[in-house]
DNA sequence: AAACAAAAGTGTCAATTTTACAATTAAAAA
DNA sequence: TTTTTAATTGTAAAATTGACACTTTTGTTT
């Protein structure tokens, strides 16, 4: 009885965000094949019958840059009739965010991979352009409430770190003592008695989330 | 090659509330088939291949209550393995405010269909009451931003009407003058010159959406 | 060792927003 | 005319946000 209407295919896309170079930047792979060959186009792939969305995207993540531990949410379904020339595709959208370290070898493969910073993307194929203003407009959406930004950093952080993080997702810069009143004010962050240690002049304290914090942030 | 690999299908279920004696309605259809034969699930159908998935929520519930000026607005994809049995179907679900009065004559039909009260709901098919929870808090979250719920009365309102849409979906009371200070602070309405008629005592003022304000929700 | 450079860290005041709270007005009904 | 019911209106306290500049700490330089 499905199967007499099945008109379409459902796949998964995500947008990958991460910091490098001092820049909010998007991994795109670069299509060998029809439609829009040699295009940009965010990573997708199929789901399949054992998984979840979340556990499909997390997979399909994690075979194209072995990635684990990283912020993972869906964002939308995007299924415009004309979005996939010569085939009815709908995709349902994620966003992550990942530690640039953690993908590094990434590009160690054969296909073209490659970050492209948010703000000057390539040309991209079908309507992936779109998903990524979404995406980073959803981003921006939920740094309001929760410092999820957080991902983009390793363990431990300064909290001149994440207002980084914040000011490049955001795409202005923002007072230090407001953030930092901010961010503490809320139960995001753990005080950790550490310090950085012999990078630039005075040591800064180091901080962790509070996990305790994040329960309230599901969806 | 694509073929090779559809092993789901994907479907539209719709979340639609209502304000009905006095209380925060859904939309529901008692199944007369398996799964969940007697149990109640919230509309859904197939997508068309011209359709994209707005058009086709669109439709599908214009089919099953004949309603057309409706606020309509994609919430999730669910695509848990178990949430359908014996098959894998995902759902994109929407969720819609309507005008109790425009759907009225749906219930002349042979399938049964209700309103059902949201904060008691009966037995539901698969995860539909995932669904409409999610719908709710939604709807809630929309409402900090926008007066929504003005899609629940007619095109001419009084503020304790809209009030009391506020406070049938938020589930609170709200007090009356911060309510009237806030909304008139922002553009959303345009106050109209006429009154209520012989309704109740006091004459209130009607007023309208002002249209411009909704471009500045778009998603 | 003293001076300097660079980033970390910190507090206050004004403005805005939010919240709590009660009396008056207009019309219909008695 | 009196009564009843709902509409309408404002203010003061509290909380939050936003603007703004100097001191501290460490490593580097002289």
């Amino acid at each position: 009885m499905l199967n007499e209407i099945k008109t379409h295919e459902l796949t998964i896309d995500i947008v990958v965000f991460t910091i490098k170079d001092n820049k909010l930047q998007v991994l795109l792979i670069r299509r060998n094949k029809e439609p829009f060959k040699g295009k940009w186009a965010i990573p997708g792939g199929f789901i399949r019958l054992s998984e979840n969305l979340d556990e499909a995207a997390l997979r399909v993540l994690k075979e194209k840059t072995d990635v684990e531990d990283i912020y993972l949410e869906q964002l939308y379904t995007f299924g415009d009739p004309l979005r996939y020339p010569n085939a009815r595709v709908i995709t349902c959208a994620y966003f992550a965010l990942v530690r640039a370290e953690d993908v590094e070898h990434v590009f160690a493969e054969e296909t073209e991979v490659n970050w492209h910073d948010v703000y000057n993307l390539p040309e991209t194929a079908f309507d992936h352009k779109k998903i990524i203003e979404y995406s980073l407009k959803r981003t921006r959406d939920r740094l309001e409430y929760f410092p999820i930004s957080y991902r983009l950093l390793g363990e431990k952080f300064t909290l001149t770190e994440l207002q980084k993080t914040y000011e490049l997702i955001l795409d202005k810069p923002l007072d230090k003592r407001n953030f930092r009143k901010k961010l503490l004010a809320g139960d995001f962050l753990n005080e950790t008695d550490e310090y950085t240690k012999s990078c630039s002049k005075r040591p800064a304290k180091l901080y962790t989330i509070n996990p305790e914090s994040m329960a309230n942030q599901l969806t």
